[in-house]
This record gives C-alpha cells, sequence and structure tokens, in this order.
DNA sequence: CCGAAGTTGTTCGGGTACGAACAATGTATA
DNA sequence: TATACATTGTTCGTACCCGAACAACTTCGG
C-alpha cells in the first residue's frame, strides 16, 4: 500500500480516482505503514530467526506466552497472542505434536484447558529468545533511543482506539471473546 | 504478547523465565506494540467496514492498488500490497471470481499478466474507500495532528531497517521478489 | 433442585499466507 | 542461433486465521 511509487505520486493517482471526495491522508500514511512496517518485521524475525526451527510467528508468540505465564489457560493465552481461539486451537495441537507445549484439562472447572511447557519446549526458547530479541534490537536500532518509549504508546494508542473502550466493568463484553 | 498485564508484571515474568541474560525491553515493547496495533487495526476495519462485502483485508488491499495503478502488472501488485506472488494468486482468483477485476496477459511479455478492474470492482471502491478512509481517521484521532507525520516517518525507518538495504543499483534483488 | 443463560475449547468452511518447485517465456552469451 | 541464465505467474503442501455453530460444562434464577 506503499511500495515503490513517492507518497506524492500515490496521492496524485487517488486524487485522481476518488474524485473531490476529502480524504484524510495522514491517517491513511499511518495506517498503511502500519502494516508495511508489521509484515516486514514478521517476514524478517522469521527467516532471520524463526525459520531455523522451522517455526511460524504465530506459533513462536504462542510458545513465548506459555513460557511467560505457565500454567496458563487457553483463553488467556489467545487474548496474549492477539489471535482467536479457534486459530489457537490448530496452533496448540502442532506445538504440541512437536513436543513443546502439553495440554491438560482443569480439575477445578471441566471447560477450561491449561497448556504447559514441556523440558524441550523451554529448552528451545531458553536458546531461541535471546537469538529473537538481538534481532528485535537490530529492527528499531536505526530510531533514536529516547524516542522508542514515544513510539511504544503511539502505538498503544493505536490499539486502544480501536478496542472495545474498557469501560465500566458492568458493561459486557461481546459474546466471541478477543 | 502484551495484554491484560502490565508492563513491569511482564518484564518481571521475563526477568525470571530467561534468568540473567541482558534484554533490550525498549525493543521488545516497540515490536510487540507493533503487532498488537496492526492486528487490532486490521480486525477493527475487517468488521467495520469490509463485512459487510464480505472481504477479507488483502482482498481490499489488493482491490485498491489495481483501483489506483490500473491496468498493473501482477508482480507490482504483490509488491504494493506486501504479499508474496504465491499468495496473490488465491487473492486475485477470488477477486476475480466476484467480478471485480480481470486477468489479461500481457502482449509484449508473454510471462507478464496486467490486472484491471471492472466497472463493478470501480463503482465498489467509490463507495468503499471513503468509508473506509473515514475510519482510518477514527484510529489515529486520539493522536495530534502533528505527531501523525512523525508516527509515519517511524514505522517507514522500521520497514527499512528490515528491508535488504536499497543499495547500489547494480546489486542483484534476491531471487524471490517482495 | 432444575431449567435457562452464560462460558469454554473444538470443529467446520472458506480464505489467506508462505517457500519451493515448476513450465512458459524472455534475455544474454558465445 | 543455440544454449545457459533469469524472470514471471501458477501449483503444491503446510500452516494459519477467522466467524459461526456446536457440545460439554458451570452458574444463575426461581
Amino acid at each position: 500500500m506503499a511500495g515503490p511509487h513517492t507518497l506524492g505520486e500515490t496521492e496524485r493517482q487517488v486524487v485522481d480516482r476518488v474524485g473531490q471526495l476529502p480524504l484524510d491522508y495522514a491517517a491513511m500514511a499511518v495506517v498503511s505503514n502500519l502494516f508495511r512496517a508489521s509484515n516486514a518485521v514478521r517476514n524478517h524475525l522469521e527467516r532471520t530467526v524463526l525459520s531455523s526451527q522451522n517455526m511460524s510467528w504465530t506459533a513462536f508468540v504462542v510458545l513465548w506466552v506459555t513460557w511467560i505465564w505457565e500454567p496458563i489457560e487457553t483463553r488467556n493465552v489467545a487474548l496474549e497472542s492477539g489471535i482467536s481461539k479457534a486459530t489457537l486451537t490448530g496452533v496448540l495441537t502442532t506445538l504440541e505434536k512437536r513436543g513443546w507445549v502439553t495440554r491438560e484439562k482443569s480439575e477445578t472447572d471441566g471447560r477450561l484447558v491449561l497448556v504447559r511447557m514441556t523440558p524441550a519446549g523451554r529448552e528451545l526458547m531458553q536458546a531461541l529468545f535471546p537469538e529473537f530479541n538481538l534481532e528485535e534490537q537490530r529492527v528499531v536500532e536505526s530510531i533514536d533511543a529516547g524516542t522508542l518509549d514515544t513510539f511504544a504508546d503511539l502505538l498503544r494508542a493505536v490499539t486502544a482506539s480501536v478496542e472495545p473502550a474498557a469501560s465500566s466493568p458492568d458493561e459486557p463484553r461481546s459474546k466471541q471473546d478477543r
């Protein structure tokens, strides 16, 4: 959505197509670059760090969340990972098959499933995560250290503006989680 | 990767798991919030604007790129959309099936395929895009107008740091495009 | 108690998403 | 002008990714 063409070039073309409609080009630039950056970083990390384990981005995130918070209920894994519970089911099956995590029914609530790391999973993360973080560092190395916190805050503001306004506690969340 | 828990909480847990390894938490925060924001915005726009047409985010982006630049070669659609050509093949088939775009072999180069909008596709975008942009505006409305440009620049910097260093023109790009 | 209402993880169907391998086509080299 | 080399879009296999529908389970209201 913002590739080989100049911003001005793209903008001219858009004006030509959309006509005289008033558009917010600043908002457009932020949203489109948000996705471009996200995609680029994801693919980069997959190729440089994760491909050695033949692991996808999502699998890594789920593994990371489990590593940090185990034992953790699947609904919370989905919440922390930013994926739907439907997606998580498949990912967990993959991770289980590879021997990195286990599923276990809760004894106090028959609906819940608890996720735990296996020793092999823990070893993997102990080796992989520092490597991953080193690459994260490279991704932002061109940005002034003092600006990084502001950057993170801006990203949080975007997320917050879109999520269902964590309002009064009595207000019910949506039926489907996430 | 940054959900219901406080940053400090998460950080303590990470320290507990990863041990004394020196980690760059600022970089971690930026990367994880980048994905959180990207996912949140994507899902939001899909639900508020795109669901009326039963359209996915990627399908919309591809349609938008085609709308702005048609006629355009598929390799450039993939480049502008930020997806691989393998993915594009499937998306184009979907869009073609719905009657919004057409594929057409190039007459000057038998390898190339040109993509064009159909009248129905053009009508759709003329109606849908202003609506989409309005929602993009809502996503960043909490951010100071003067900061938006800086924000976009930061995102561009991230993308640039990860992409294969657009160096000397004689240096060949990677075999696989994108 | 017992039925209604809510919650949780899984299944299902359709649509991305990627790298690798491929056939068709174009270009360069000798 | 043959023959290597490069480029393009598609196909294939595997893995996400989501909403909707579902069965199992818990909780709430009477």
